[in-house]
DNA sequence: AAATATACTTAACACTGTTAATATTTTAAA
DNA sequence: TTTAAAATATTAACAGTGTTAAGTATATTT
């Protein structure tokens, strides 16, 4: 049964070429670039060819969400080092909010774009969703920096998933206002002066201090 | 039925129906459903019509997007009456994210999606902006707030400005969280039983639990 | 060799924002 | 009042978008 898997093996190659594709367009020129008809000419094939690879359109936003997720993972990974866990959440925030910066089209497909996820929906109806794992992951990650934070006497009684919610909505927050400009635009009308770059690293550094004061 | 009625309407009318009839879209069915030619069909004129009133659509938009602004504004006005900061505060929180859950296509309008700022910008090079007061105004109130706090003993040596602007950040980070079926998401993986409604008001809890420990 | 299944493309639909050219109406001047 | 000019609105079209139905080669199986 050898022709089979080699058919099926250059089936699952399309279908990665056409990710592949996406994700040039994707990270060179934005999500307003991915569109079928570019991604189908980058692989050289017709729009419609998407079709029998991907659903729709969505569904490649999902594979790329997914993709941004690893991205992030790997992103996280190093930190994984780090045995402070209060020098570790620290490391955390400012990897996140540079790979916000670094990838804004990647972290507004992961985090902002709802689109991606209507996909998802379907998913979850039927039981549980098995996608989704890296996402999970990576929230995984913060929840478990929390539990050691807890352990040495940081959020004494406070809910853990409560409390890795809060700062991963903080920091979020953070990054999509500078991401949409409204960051750059306070500072231009309240801190005259100060470079706009260096507005979220105070906003930042001020957030941690506070943490470090509810020891 | 009133050709003639149509016609009398004077420019800044018709330019105010536009808006209306893009408001009335917007608010029943989204921002998908707000199309030129669906205003267009909505006032009963050609969709080029249009054109003669606004640049294009990211002029309607932005004009859609103070009309928010005043919106905000307006819920929190009943607040400024609020005597105790901390009390302030916290009421501002519930109001910011009542509205955002109340008015998400606003929300979006107003702090997630750039589009209607791109317009600002053209703005901002010559000078400084006149609009956008709406926005700055909301943010003062914020500021006021943070600066009453801070004369009864919160955020002691803080920076007025950059504590405001995390503030501002969490609670925007918590919203779009919600929005975005994030946090209904992770209730669903890590928070089994709880109602997904019910997570964000926690979160928020925590939260101003937190501020009052930094007294 | 004929029938069938697979892979892919062409043509089209129903949209989108936007513009140029045209027609209509209103206003102002001769 | 008639005529020229200006303002206003419309039609038709362009260049896109995601998506689908129908048709065409190619490869596999009978």
């Amino acid at each position: 049964m050898g022709i089979k898997e080699r058919k099926e093996r250059h089936r699952e190659d399309l279908r990665q070429a056409i990710l592949d594709a996406a994700k040039k367009l994707f990270m060179k020129h934005g999500y307003e670039a991915t569109t079928i008809r570019k991604i189908a000419a980058e692989i050289e094939f017709s729009p419609t060819t998407i079709y029998l690879y991907y659903k729709d359109k969505n569904d490649i936003l999902y594979a790329l969400q997914k993709e941004g997720f690893i991205l992030l993972g790997k992103s996280f990974h190093p930190l994984m080092q780090v045995d402070d866990p209060y020098e570790r959440l620290k490391a955390m925030g400012r990897t996140f909010i540079q790979f916000s910066l670094e990838n804004s089209e990647f972290y507004e497909l992961m985090f902002v774009m709802k689109e991606p996820l209507l996909n998802l929906d379907t998913f979850c109806v039927n039981g549980q969703d098995v996608d989704w794992e890296e996402g999970i992951a990576a929230f995984d990650f913060l929840l478990h920096t929390v539990e050691d934070l807890q352990r040495i006497g940081y959020f004494k009684g406070q809910d853990t998933k409560i409390i890795s919610l809060w700062i991963w909505a903080t920091v979020h927050g953070l990054c999509t206002l500078q991401m949409h400009g409204h960051l750059e635009h306070v500072a231009r009308h309240k801190l005259e002066g100060l470079e706009p770059t260096a507005l979220l690293p105070l906003i930042f550094g001020s957030f941690v201090q506070f943490l470090e004061k509810v020891k």
